[in-house]
DNA sequence: ATCAACCAATTTGTTAACCAATAATTCTCA
DNA sequence: TGAGAATTATTGGTTAACAAATTGGTTGAT
């Protein structure tokens, strides 16, 4: 796939800036050429990335005179104070809306199709993978696009926050047996077009998904305690006077 | 503000080649020198134009092998098709649920400035403003922040598409006495701290709000038959054969 | 003193030419 | 036939130069 283009780094780079109340809202960024000299690339690069920018919505070019910087009506803002536990708890209710509508409204062949991915998971392909087209699938059995969406934002959510993604990944690695177990309750559930076995089903599923949390957060946090310690334990330790000096 | 920079002109003539078909998603695109021949600009205004694309989302760069037309996932098509009903369905199940949480996690505060927006929709100013500030209230006091979030989006969906917006103008602009007392129901479930009523309170308010929806689909239905009508009755009407001519 | 016209400096806009780096292809040789 | 090396195609990035437009100050007239 080749290495990234330079006009991203710097990108990043004032987009950090910005955000570090270097460059406040509204003023202007230095010149083209002062900022290919203070970034060391050329000003052709300087360009690109402001163009870049620009695009994002980040800054506004105003030809001869300066790019400006907009205030950012930034909504990463308001996602980043969202943890794994909301987001989780969002998609056990949500997705348990809609695993009873589509307890009514699932065809033979979506079925089928979430009986592929029960079979996929066992066989344990990418399990990752498998989980979201389960939860895909069920979405759009549910025939309503507002669902589907809400359903759509949630999943990708799950990719907003370094911790969120970091919680997930500890998470979903293991207990893929009872993940799988889960996962056939509900599509038995939907086979059998009860909506009430179907929310309860879903229900449990994410309900063992945040006891797995907390689960994992509580051990982070022991292991955070555990670092602290040794570090400390190295600091206060008579073995550093026994070495030799430098 | 100065003239427009020539690389915009550039994106959206590829832009449309792009929806003309002339560039077909994941094939690549022509080279940067013959695009800069074809459209009689330099490289680096090609170059710029295709990091604006690229950050659109509309293209892929691969360096050093091309660049490549990406499928449009126009999260706008998927949108086109979601009607008023679906998104008042949502909003039942998704703020049926928020409402739940709220019911145990809602402060004093909260509860009061609920009961403001019903003294507002009383004494008529701005109904549609009040009823925004209530559910706003409501979801605000889930304190869960993807919750939070889904409820905006679904709010934001109601002006998405026109058919949407006039759909809910005929649905909001009457029965305002219903409306106040399905909010006085649900602010009593959310007052009294009990989940189950609250979720109750908020499925039958927007009941209600897709029973009213259909009554006003269907009366534009029959609007629509009588208006065609009318114009095959003065079509076929021997009136105009008895009017003077011009 | 105030206002208008003008001019110069600053800044972005665009182009041309050049070499480097890398992916894709082709060719060669075992 | 297949693997590996050489070639080619394509983008990545830099430098230098000039064009165009805005900005701000200066000058001059009233």
């Amino acid at each position: 796939m080749g290495t990234r283009r330079a006009f991203w780094s710097i990108v990043e780079k004032i987009e950090a800036l910005i955000d570090a109340g270097e460059y406040l809202p509204g003023s202007r960024l230095p010149p083209e050429r002062e900022l290919a000299e203070k970034f060391e690339v050329s000003r052709p690069t300087i360009r690109e990335a402001i163009i870049a920018l620009e695009v994002k919505g980040k800054v506004k070019v105003k030809t001869s005179s300066g790019v400006y910087v907009l205030e950012t009506h930034d909504l990463k803002h308001t996602q980043k104070h969202i943890n794994a536990f909301e987001v989780t708890q969002a998609r056990a209710l949500i997705e348990g809306e809609v695993a009873a509508i589509a307890a009514i409204t699932i065809t033979q062949d979506e079925l089928n199709s979430l009986n592929q991915t029960l079979i996929d998971m066992e066989a344990g392909k990418d399990i990752e993978k498998a989980d979201e087209e389960f939860h895909r699938i069920i979405s759009s059995a549910s025939r309503n696009g507002a669902m589907i969406l809400s359903v759509d934002n949630l999943w990708s959510l799950r990719s907003a926050s370094p911790e969120i993604i970091d919680d997930y990944n500890t998470v979903c690695s293991k207990d893929n047996a009872k993940m799988i177990e889960e996962h056939r309750a509900i599509y038995l559930a939907l086979k059998s077009g009860d909506s009430t076995k179907a929310r309860i089903a879903m229900h449990s599923h994410f309900n063992r998904l945040i006891n797995t949390l907390f689960d994992a957060e509580e051990q982070r946090a022991l292991e955070e305690i555990k670092r602290k310690n040794s570090e400390k334990r190295g600091l206060y330790s008579i073995d550093n006077l026994l070495k030799p000096r430098n």
